[in-house]
DNA sequence: TCTGGGGTCCTAGGACCC
DNA sequence: TCTGGGGTCCTAGGACCC
């Protein structure tokens, strides 16, 4: 907090910004004709089991939902219009607000391809009078020192600069990106309340949780999953302690909940009081990227070990080339998959599943020395998966390498025949950068279905810490 | 006809070393 | 003479987010 002369206080405040229907709005942008439409957005193939990535408003009204799977979409909206999902698309428009928001704080934090928390800061004048309607034009520049970012004050304000904020921000996405992509805002005192907000009023929303009460009264209102950090599991863990809304876990000892929940406990205790510490991490201040991955759902179930063979070796190209592109090396290979259903829709087996989900499977690492080299991964994931395979159909495998460092020309060995390799793949990567995914491939690649993948360079926690 | 694909973090037990 | 304690790595499993 910062005293000055009549009682002014500097506090801080967070915006959250969510896109809403994102894909499909930016979809609608570029294509006029998609405009007033209901339609969904596809995961960009052809694949029988793919679901939704988003859908437009107008889908929303008959009940289509992000997530969804196309048949059921298609039966509750048969005129749902189905656009190919583009991710470079998304990812420009994503730049393009990005550079917006900065010009308001330099504390932005990238939650995901479309959500965004700010820090600003509110000067607060406790005299209403002084509050002038010009405030917000007056901090937008503002310059914060450190020694304020730390102080995170719990007081009451009227948020009125972060609101003008709030409206100059949704004005000028509309006249500069566009006037069909629209944002919800929520502005609070701290990130969990902020997100909180911001879900509150949907499309296009601007809600504010000023202080503790106010918070204690929406939390009342709202189902125990509506908070960020509360998802299934927990929620039927709850449910199953007799707890079915936050009114009765604030009345839940701190003791009762770190028994049950361990650190995710504290978590609880907190959220239920809108309590959240948790700070805004700087795009600038993020930390190196922990794991890559990719996994793929097969259009049918299969127990084809050449099939398997040849997706795993797919997945595996599909990480080496990105941690060579980020110049990255692993060393722990971790494999997992799913089997299909039973023929009378019973699960056939129960292993336990990684990561989570209904149907079972099972999963598991190994540690090899640090590559990126798709082969290696490759070698690795195999004998993975065939000490945990039980011969059934599998219907979805995956692969992810972790354990991560940078790649270090001591990584790389000093054998000759390694440097060949390293020449080999660079060709590789090159030839594949210039004209696309697979244009150069090993020979078992040959004649397979392509598996895309979705880029994401925004990485980030997508949860608060506990 | 039956939930895709890309991530992050936490915990706990066992192995191994000093 | 056969057991203490601390630290680190490995592995499995369980949660959550968009």
């Amino acid at each position: 907090m910062v005293s000055g002369s009549s009682g002014r206080r500097v506090m801080r405040t967070i915006l959250h910004i969510d896109f809403n229907s994102y894909f499909a709005t930016v979809e609608q942008q570029a294509n006029p004709r998609l405009r007033g439409k209901p339609i969904g957005v596809t995961g960009g193939d052809r694949m029988k089991r793919t679901v939704l990535g988003a859908a437009s408003v107008e889908a929303k009204k008959f009940g289509v939902k992000t997530g969804m799977q196309i048949w059921e979409a298609k039966k509750l909206c048969p005129n749902i219009i189905l656009v190919s999902g583009d991710s470079d698309k998304y990812l420009e428009c994503t730049k393009r607000f990005l550079t917006i928001l900065k010009a308001y704080s330099p504390y932005l934090e990238v939650f995901s391809i479309d959500e965004v928390f700010m820090e600003t800061y509110e000067i607060w004048d406790p005299a209403p009078s002084v509050i002038p309607a010009k405030a917000g034009i007056h901090t937008n520049h503002l310059w914060i020192p450190d020694q304020v970012r730390d102080d995170n004050i719990k007081t009451t304000c009227d948020f009125a600069n972060a609101y003008l904020i709030a409206q100059q921000i949704k004005s000028r996405i509309r006249s500069e990106i566009g006037e069909w992509i629209t944002c919800s805002i929520g502005i609070s005192y701290n990130k969990l309340m902020a997100k909180l907000a911001g879900s509150l009023q949907k499309p296009d929303g601007l809600v504010v949780i000023a202080n503790p009460e106010e918070t204690v009264k929406i939390l009342d209102e709202i189902a125990l999953d509506e908070i960020c950090g509360i998802g299934g599991r927990i929620k039927v863990r709850l449910n199953k302690m007799g707890i079915f809304h936050f009114k009765q876990l604030r009345q839940v000892p701190l003791e009762i909940l770190t028994f049950q929940f361990k650190s995710y406990g504290n978590f609880l205790y907190n959220a239920a009081r809108g309590i959240d510490e948790s700070p805004i991490i700087p795009f600038y201040e993020k930390e190196e990227i922990q794991s890559v991955s990719h996994r793929h759902t097969i259009d049918h179930d299969t127990d084809d070990l050449r099939e398997i063979k040849q997706i795993l070796l797919k997945l595996t190209e599909l990480i080496a080339r990105r941690a060579r592109a980020k110049k990255l090396v692993g060393k722990t290979v971790n494999c997992w998959f799913r089997y299909g259903l039973h023929p009378r829709g019973e699960y056939q087996v129960t292993f336990s599943v990684h990561p989570g989900g209904v149907f079972t499977g099972n999963g598991m690492q190994i540690t090899i020395q640090y590559t990126n080299d798709g082969l290696e991964i490759f070698q690795a994931a195999w004998r993975s998966f065939q000490s945990m395979w039980n011969g059934s159909k599998i219907r979805m495998i995956g692969v992810s390498i972790s354990n991560l460092k940078p790649q270090t020309p001591q990584n790389l060995s000093f054998l000759d025949e390694v440097k060949q390799k390293e020449v080999i793949i660079k060709a590789l990567d090159k030839i594949n950068d210039k004209y696309g995914e697979f244009t150069l491939k090993r020979a078992i690649l040959l004649g397979t279905p392509i598996i895309r993948r979705t880029p994401n360079p925004f990485l980030t926690d997508r949860r608060f810490k506990v």
